[in-house]
DNA sequence: AATGAATGAGAGTTCATTCAT
DNA sequence: AATGAATGAACTCTCATTCAT
């Protein structure tokens, strides 16, 4: 009769509801503000309500987290449709940047943040967070086959690349570009891409 | 009658006493085991005293971070003694990092952490900072200028610069990196570096 | 028609099933591990359900109680093959040990623990316990009848045996034997048991 | 001055006065409802407060359970002025039962309760009952010595003869004897301990 | 008959901070 | 100059229970 639908369905976008409300909390008030209280004050629930859908509060990070990395591939895969790889690459680093300054709460989360709860840290909270990275490594391997690079260790030339955006990603969410006013940092973050690429082919 | 004066220096003394307490629970224990009572006990003080040397936790975690970007352009300073510039650069870098992973805490506090504290955030918290910049930036400029560096944007080229570097160290410290065992993870860090620089030289 | 009596009869097999369970928990995790949660997990309810069939968390207490005694009076009443009174009474001991000793949380719930829940305080609880008493008592009464005992006043001779036993089973299931070996231990309880006869019987 | 010593006599009341919040709270209303909060309520201050005189919850738990012991074996001591062995062994339980019903909560603290908390469990808790036990375990080998009983091991008759009382105190503490009236059971609590011991002499 | 959803009350504990002395 | 005493506000999490469906 669709009424279990119903339910799973309205239980689903209540979770959702609480993981929204967690990120929003998140994003405007810092993580520490993340706490059971005042995601249950937000969403106007009792504290206790919150552990019928989250097992913990780990368990609420955890998602989120995953979540992230999730977004962050699907995104990452659009870049398939480059067939040059070099061009493939600086738009990979593109779609990398966008995604973590459209999206800072969770990137800080992903890979800023001191892996907050033990179930990051146990489990396979990496497995995602690799796939993303093997997904770029091929992509500088190719670079490396087509010889549009100085030969290099695969591995180095990737956590090169990956470092260099991250660098730029994560000084600039965690405030460390204030002295940039806004326009001058969108020219040098530009800037600092062409340069690293730059370098690499010579040009 | 100088009693004023010995007043003063005593009231110095006991600050940077209490600084010194709060430094060595921050690197030996990290962030979040700062409290004030802890610093009061090791220090044999009551909670209350470090109130009559610092207005509240902000001031402390200030100081701190003061003292890291003392420490940090102390050692950058070193590098002068070379002459080369693309050299220099090249060991710039190298002394940012042993920065970075030797006192992973000051590290943390000066660029990755949520500026913890008003004060840092406000303030003229990065005038210490912007002396290091402006330090690194004065060498890639020596570098643009002999030639070495492809032209370009010195902002950028420094970003850049700085944002890899920074990455690698954030990625580390962060504990984003666990997937490398140690010692592959040392070859992969040089790896890095020489891919980024490496290629300037053209060789 | 008989559906009546086949609801009539579901229904207390669906009882009878909660309290197995509840007695399941209580017996392998102890006291404080009967949760209603718990409950309806194990025996995949809703926590709910569980009040369709007991008012609340005192009636299943009452109910395991009641058990305990119903279990225990039949144990007692295998001594009643035993003609001679004192040996009886000898039996009578070790079985009632062996109770306790066997189905320790049973024996808390019955004679040790705080009367868990109101009914049990208010409730004609004792009926089945003074059954069990009156048990012993008869016993008592043969062996001062025999004359094996020197003569005393029967209730003031029941409750000592009583008090004896329990007193063992109680130091034992609460842990204020930790002292002895485990072997000593039997041995002790074994000579106490002897010493407490013997005095009576003079040998 | 004096007045360190001012300040820590008052410490000394509040610590006071909170043990006994608690003995108080314990006694009226049950041991699960020892709460840190409902101490703190009843004593009119804040529950943080409390932890500035313990430690945590076991804390107060260990010393109200060292207390008792203290009391106990105070009042043990009394029984020495008794010479002849076998009087003094009925002094010594009347002494012990006396406690256990005059101060019940200690009682059931020290010998009833499933011991709570880690502290009394882990550490020396049972030194201090040790003593008790030995003190007594010395007055049982003087009435063997002496003759008065019947040749037995000293510890099992020991442990009987602390078990027949620990018994008797724990039924009643307990609420296992609401069968008999009042006056009926100081009768046959006394009976019981004459029960025990009065055959021992042959009388 | 069964349950999904929700909750109020409460647990122990820690923190930065204040203020009278 | 120093501190003993105190606290308000948080924190995460668990429980027995209710009620509309």
């Amino acid at each position: 009769m669709g009424t279990k639908e119903r339910k799973a369905r309205e239980r689903k976008e209540r979770r959702r509801h609480i993981l929204e409300t967690a990120m929003d909390l998140f994003l405007k008030e810092g993580f520490e503000k993340i706490t059971m209280r005042r995601i249950a004050e937000k969403i106007e629930y009792s504290p206790a309500t919150i552990y019928l859908y989250f097992k913990n509060k780990d368990d609420i990070l955890y998602a989120l987290h995953s979540e992230g990395f999730e977004e962050l591939y699907k995104r990452q895969v659009d870049v398939l449709t480059i067939k040059d790889p070099l061009k493939r690459l600086r738009k990979h680093g593109e779609i990398y940047l966008t995604f973590a300054l459209d999206k800072p709460q969770y990137y800080d989360l992903m890979f800023i943040m001191s892996s907050p709860g033990k179930k990051i840290r146990e489990e396979k909270a990496w497995e995602t967070g690799l796939r993303s990275y093997q997904f770029l490594r091929k992509n500088v391997e190719d670079c490396i086959k087509a010889g549009v690079f100085p030969a290099a260790d695969v591995d180095a030339a990737t956590f090169s690349l990956w470092a260099h955006i991250h660098g730029i990603a994560s000084l600039i969410i965690r405030d460390r570009c204030l002295m940039f006013p806004k326009e001058h940092l969108d020219f040098i973050v530009r800037g600092a891409m062409d340069f690293m690429l730059g370098n690499l082919t010579g040009t």
